[in-house]
DNA sequence: ATGCAGATAATCT
DNA sequence: GATTATCTGCATG
């Protein structure tokens, strides 16, 4: 462990006991590892406390889903969405207070096949819609040879963590994770690097902090409230970085609206 | 390049 | 029963 280009030494549990927004800009350009897939983190938003930001899971106090984040720092939050993904915080400040940060965006750095193939594969991320019975079969393929066209197109590497969603995939990061510890792992990458963190187990490396003049701040992304808080912080320029989108009340299904008669347009 | 609609289930009121 | 810290495919310019 002398003198690696990467390093490779693990960021103490000190680190995250601190308030998640004063966590979250330091986090960037650091690297979270997972068995064989590592991720340099890029883009990342801060949730803070019940009662202070509405937005937070932890707002209106603890219950079974949040609970880990009123647990030690250091650990992983990991929670599903959506019917269908599941993202990943690291938690915040000491055991008793619920906050974390939101992981939402990286660059795979160690393990490229192994996160392509998760977010290739029908796991728990992509959900291949239908069509998949008809059409191939006659004509085959066009510019078929020895493609990658299996499965349709490839995936760029830019995109195989950008977004929340898409790097608990290529980290493999599932329900069972929920609460896994990221500092315990780290004893492994320090000695072995990224390839020695045993499968199942997590690692929070130190990698290389972004530079204070790169880093980015504004407001976060996908929620209803507390709009005006500058809580999500990115790399300035990284390919990596997903694009901000704003809230977009989803409409509802027509025919849930029952009585009522106020038929809005 | 940008925009919309659909999918799908745990959680909370 | 409504909402959600989302992604993807197909549509258009």
């Amino acid at each position: 462990m002398g003198s690696g280009d990467l390093s490779s030494a693990a960021l103490p549990r000190g680190f995250f006991d601190r308030p998640s927004h004063e966590v979250a800009p330091e986090l960037l350009g650091r690297v979270l590892v997972h068995g064989p897939v590592a991720v340099r983190l890029t883009e990342v938003e801060a949730y803070g406390g019940p009662g202070e930001d509405p937005a937070a899971h932890t707002y209106r106090g603890k219950t079974p889903r949040n609970a880990v984040m009123f647990g030690p720092p250091g650990h992983l939050y990991v929670y599903f969405t959506y019917g269908m993904h599941f993202c990943a915080n690291l938690v915040c400040l000491p055991e008793g207070f619920g906050s974390a940060v939101l992981l939402r965006g990286g660059e795979v750095v160690a393990g490229l096949d192994e996160a392509r193939a998760r977010r290739t594969s029908t796991g728990t991320g992509r959900a291949s819609t239908g069509s998949t019975s008809l059409g191939s079969t006659s004509t085959g393929s066009p510019s078929t040879g020895n493609g990658p066209a299996a499965s349709g197109r490839a995936i760029p590497d830019r995109d195989l963590a950008r977004g929340p969603a898409r790097l608990a995939v290529a980290l493999g990061l599932l329900r069972e994770h929920n609460g896994l510890d990221a500092i315990a792992g780290a004893s492994f990458a320090a000695d072995r690097r990224l390839t020695g963190v045993p499968h199942g187990a997590a690692a929070m490396l130190e990698g290389l902090p972004a530079e204070a003049e790169s880093i980015r701040s504004g407001p976060r992304t996908g929620i209803s409230t507390a709009k005006d808080t500058p809580w999500r912080f990115w790399i300035d320029g990284d390919p990596t970085v997903s694009p901000y989108r704003a809230h977009v009340p989803r409409r509802r299904n027509s025919a849930a609206t029952s009585v009522g008669g106020a038929s809005r347009s």
